[in-house]
DNA sequence: AAAAAATTTAAACACCTGTTTAATACAAAT
DNA sequence: ATTTGTATTAAACAGGTGTTTAAATTTTTT
């Protein structure tokens, strides 16, 4: 009845919705709007969702879902070298942050403005990251005893990776807008993103290198 | 007249305003719940300042000033060891943050849900922070031709500081609340931001270290 | 084809929004 | 003491908010 992405009338609501919160968030979204946006009636929206907050948990959880569970697989899967898996991983990363800033943005400002709806995501994807950041723990000691780099848990792995990967990209426009950019010699984000890249991956070889 | 921080009634909105749109944002702040915290009645909030508008861009321009003034005195004044002055600058930067974590989340989000606002902020401190930067540059390429440290921009020096030190604290409602606190060992936010302060330093040590 | 159930709609509900008006209280100036 | 200008207020305004109702339409079941 109420899977997701199909072309039933409660995906086209939901999938309207995601985009409005994302862009103007949980208030700056009306059921009107999204009733709009869905080509639909604006009781519709309550007759499948019952009410906004319960339009905005669903789609919220999503996200999030979506959210935790991208990204550290590429650190994990393949059989690379690390520092080419965290190159692949900057790239990857950063590529999805800038083609979505809504997100993050989404999510770390409404979990502050209602840090209650944290409580409802649950836990249930829960055991399946703590099985891929115990697989990548693994190779990060297993690398450290081979003496190819110094010896660091996964949180502050992954934790160092997202700050200087994604913090940039959260402030785009603060940096674009202000003439920073320009200060430093960039002629637009992109350019400045592609040289920063190189400078997260120096960054971390850095801190990798075994002391 | 309209100079701040004196006891008159105009304060006294401006201060409520700031709050409520730092904790709620531009949409959840009403200009009832204004007056309501100012002691004031309604009419009076726009009496001074004329519209929500624009008592938004008068407490938002007050907030950016404060946020763009801050912090990078510490790494041109003293006249310490570069790697000394990155670690009280990192103390104080996630002291203030975590003291206020409403300002950074408000300026990102508000920035992203309205672009316009950084055109009006004008850019009467970009002379002084233009002429810091340039302090710092000086430093850093002194302590780099000495052969203290490798050769960096100012730019990359500070986005790695920042990224590092401000990231963690905006995810921190995240981090705790799914439980990746408990997962890398810690009890609460607060031990982890001890140990990552830690870690940024050493990050930033291995980074700057001279190839 | 008739009945039942699910979907969709227009209209209304009570409440909240930013803003304005017109009247009042208060201060300073004449 | 009276005028003048500022500060403050209660009340109202037009429009937007989430939500509900009751009726109409479509789909499914019998």
């Amino acid at each position: 009845m109420s899977d997701s992405s199909h072309d039933t009338t409660e995906a086209k609501i939901k999938e309207a919705a995601s985009e409005l919160f994302a862009t103007l968030g949980l208030k700056g979204t009306t059921m009107r709007k999204v009733a709009e946006k869905a080509d639909v009636n604006v009781a519709l929206v309550n007759y499948y969702f019952r009410s906004k907050d319960k339009l905005f948990l669903s789609v919220f959880q999503e996200k999030f879902r979506k959210y935790s569970s991208q990204g550290f697989d590429i650190l994990t899967s393949q059989s690379k070298a690390l520092i080419d898996k965290v190159e692949e991983f900057i790239e990857i990363l950063s590529t999805q942050m800038s083609k979505d800033v809504a997100l993050p943005i989404f999510l770390i400002a409404e979990t502050y403005h209602n840090p209650g709806l944290m409580e409802c995501i649950g836990t249930e994807s829960a055991e399946s990251n703590m099985r891929k950041k115990a697989d990548l723990q693994k190779i990060l000691d297993d690398e450290h005893e081979a003496g190819n780099i110094r010896k660091i848990s996964v949180g502050d792995f992954e934790t160092a990776i997202a700050s200087l990967v994604v913090f940039p990209i959260l402030t785009k426009i603060i940096t674009t807008k202000t003439g920073k950019m320009a200060a430093y010699g960039f002629d637009n984000f992109d350019q400045f993103l592609n040289h920063w890249k190189k400078t997260v991956l120096e960054i971390m070889k850095s801190y990798l290198r075994p002391i």
